[in-house]
DNA sequence: TCTGGGTTAATTGTCGACAATAAATCGAAA
DNA sequence: TTTCGATTTATTGTCGACAATTAACCCAGA
């Protein structure tokens, strides 16, 4: 069974700040530092055992990453997603996750795809097994979007995904609880997605792409609308 | 007449380091610091006269912005964009421009739609004045592109293009010399997106100005290939 | 009680110095 | 002469301390 969470490829951690960027980001996406909560630089520094340089510098890309926020003179408080900006991020996706499935249609090999087909086999095996289980179908969700991404062979649009998107959404599952029902269709579309690529169809595997992101973000419209204002982080945050 | 380069709203510069990023990123995407060069930080330290820590976060900014690369315990060179890396940044543009068309369709109010013709009157004005100075020609085309995408209303998307992608592209027209011959056609393209958004029309919006920047692409890879490989910067760079 | 200003405390930005790593240099052996 | 290795040098990563700015607090006055 495949370790959700562990998709990105976490490089060895060479220098003190890259190792506590890597805890931080981590902790971040899994919720242990909560959302919006400021960041203490000598608290942070103390905790982990290292100079309020190192950790300035871990901050720095986590900012980039878009986990954390700074204000000059002010601090650093860790994201806390509105319902707007997670809409927002779905847009982008959108076109991202398209272009990124036009390309992979065409520059796939076929051994990739074959993975790609090991994958959805996984999957449903478990959406069979336990169809109630959201989390692992959320993580295997974005594993299999992460794999389409690196079958594009564009660099920047993979940094771009894999490195901040892909984060953000992870931090807004963990903080929103995932509660989707939307498993199964998505798993049907994937598969219709694995079969444009095959096919070297571009065209079709963005349209199907676009179509599949664009349904996955009325889905969450539809679900912050049905709650209501009780969201849990409301959405003027000064 | 439009200052080009002054595009993008330079913040007061509140601190040391933003001040100091603010000249770098000036001089890298001018061509004043070479492309490709290494960075002394002790040097460009004494040089702006401040710290060496206040410089290493000005890198740090760089290099999320992608105008510079680090590498650990070895430092960090300006950005030299291969060929293929270009167009990598072209797909990126076409992706997410066309979303920000297809935004900006239904997003912009009736004032921002009338200082877009505005612009494109400016344009067409400098056109038929000076055909040939493709200098404020490619500046001008910017200025247009980093209208539609504030017009998008989505931040995220503006942060991508604007702060990133842009000065990317803009480094490489500095470097490349920039003779395109596309003014007149790429003007009319822009004419035709404005009525899309002026009539609402988001879907074709997105079309227009997906195939404009996929014609552009078209034409920096024919410039390229005609150029064979008298490239200033070779591929294989390392 | 509420508002305004001044003071205090804490946090952030900045700096210079030390340690660790990589690049360059020099020398010896083949 | 060339190549491999050790040494030296320079650059980067890291640290602790100081200065500047902000936020919090307290108190006087209305």
């Amino acid at each position: 069974m495949s370790m959700p969470g562990k998709m990105c490829g976490s490089t060895p951690a060479t220098t003190i700040a890259d190792r506590v960027f890597g805890e931080l980001q981590q902790a971040i996406v899994e919720g242990r530092i909560a959302p919006g909560s400021k960041i203490s630089e000598p608290e942070l520094s103390r905790r982990h055992g290292v100079s309020r340089g190192a950790l300035r510098e871990a901050l720095g890309r986590l900012e980039s990453c878009g986990l954390v926020e700074r204000r000059p003179n002010v601090g650093a408080r860790v994201v806390s997603l509105s319902n707007a900006q997670l809409l927002e991020i779905y847009h982008v996706r959108e076109a991202l996750e398209g272009m990124a499935a036009r390309l992979a249609a065409t520059h796939m090999d076929r051994r990739q795809v074959e993975d790609l087909r090991h994958l959805l086999e996984q999957h449903r095996a478990q959406i069979e097994q336990d169809p109630g289980n959201a989390y692992f179908q959320q993580e295997g969700d974005l594993d299999f979007h992460y794999r389409i991404v690196q079958g594009s062979g564009n660099s920047r649009l993979i940094r771009l995904l894999c490195n901040d998107l892909y984060q953000l959404v992870r931090v807004y599952r963990y903080q929103f609880g995932m509660a989707s029902r939307r498993g199964p269709r998505a798993f049907g579309e994937h598969e219709h997605i694995v079969d444009a690529i095959e096919r070297g169809d571009g065209e079709l595997a963005e349209l199907l792409m676009r179509h599949h992101i664009r349904a996955s973000r009325e889905n969450i419209e539809r679900l912050l609308t049905e709650a209501g204002q009780r969201s849990v982080f409301g959405g003027t945050s000064s």
